[in-house]
DNA sequence: GTCTATAGACGGATAGAC
DNA sequence: GTCTATCCGTCTATAGAC
């Protein structure tokens, strides 16, 4: 009998990493014993073993989920009738999480966990690269267009979009009590500086 | 002993501090050991706890040591007649680390401390909070001095330039091939974008 | 004999993987 | 639940300066 269920074990699989997400922002992934994923995750330590190999697996896996939403948010945003306007989406939308401490302390850990672990370094990169292809790409249609007269090539001010947002989220993160509004209101500002739109 | 050398203990303090740094830099707080650390610093571990009570002191103490550095930098650039030259010599010390992996990794990591140790995040906290101020103050003076005309406020402006600071050197860690002179060159057109330099 | 500095063994606890 | 490995920090012991 096929006692397989793609669907449900994807299912399992995505419950397991909802759960640990929660515990790796919390406790940074050292921190995190599998028996704390276990618990979160309401299951057994053999069912975890069935469905990660091992407990960075579980972590790689958080982050091999991200690729998809960015590259639907990159397209949602490229469907604009101003290319302006689809590099503010992109923004907000990145910096939304700002309210959402947990989120902001599992980029940081990924920060660090990839400062040692190269294989993870190169899917965090990748991720990060689609990013700042995709708001280069909306810069240099916006100067096709004449909307945008950035004061760096397209390529740059895709790369120093994406800094500026994540310097902000590490901001956020130090800094509990930051203004989020305000300093949103500030970047915003910022990338009129670099970006001038036009008209 | 009435003959403790102060000298002495500070200097094999610091001696210890450098070889920490180093193991943390490399494999993290977490998976570091103190057994890692004694035989860095090459001595035993009856030592490294008559120096340090925890192994979470010995990180800690690699942090409060910036304090005064970053004191210094500031005192140095303040004295300098134009203060856009000051704003770009704080500027060009920070990110001097670039070519230095290991003080990259050292800052992610501690970005991942603090995420979980209020403590220790005040301390980072207030180590950047000096940063922005300083920089502001020179902001300001450039603005009384007519010699720059910033599109933020200058609190906003010392804000956004330690976060560009940190955007470029988070980005380093991630990408070990940055072309470091160029985006250095960036940033300093960035700046000159925001701060509006005259004259 | 008192104090600092050093060394290194050891214990109780906990981890990951199965 | 098991099993092996590892870890932090304590504890005891030794050496020498006063």
């Amino acid at each position: 009998m096929r006692t397989v269920d793609p669907a449900k074990h994807a299912a399992k699989r995505r419950a397991i990493l909802d759960a640990a997400a929660g515990c790796f922002a919390r406790d940074g992934f050292e921190k995190t014993s599998t028996a704390d994923l276990c618990r979160a995750a309401g299951i057994s330590s053999g069912s975890l073993f069935h469905y990660f190999p091992t407990k960075r697996a579980v972590f790689v896996g958080i982050f091999e989920a991200d690729t998809a939403d960015n590259d639907e948010l990159l397209a949602a945003a490229a469907e604009l009738a101003d290319p302006w306007e689809g590099v503010l989406a992109v923004v907000e939308q990145m910096t939304s999480v700002l309210s959402l401490p947990g989120v902001v302390r599992l980029v940081l850990e990924a920060g660090a966990q990839a400062a040692r672990d190269p294989e993870f370094a190169e899917l965090i990169r990748g991720n990060d690269d689609r990013m700042r292809a995709g708001l280069a790409g909306l810069v240099e249609r916006g100067v096709r267009a004449g909307r945008l007269a950035p004061v760096l090539s397209s390529a740059d001010a895709g790369n120093w979009i994406v800094a500026l947002v994540d310097a902000l989220l590490s901001r956020a993160s130090l800094d509990e009590g930051l203004d989020v509004r305000h300093e949103r209101a500030v970047l915003r500002k910022v990338l009129e500086t670099i970006l001038v739109p036009v008209g």
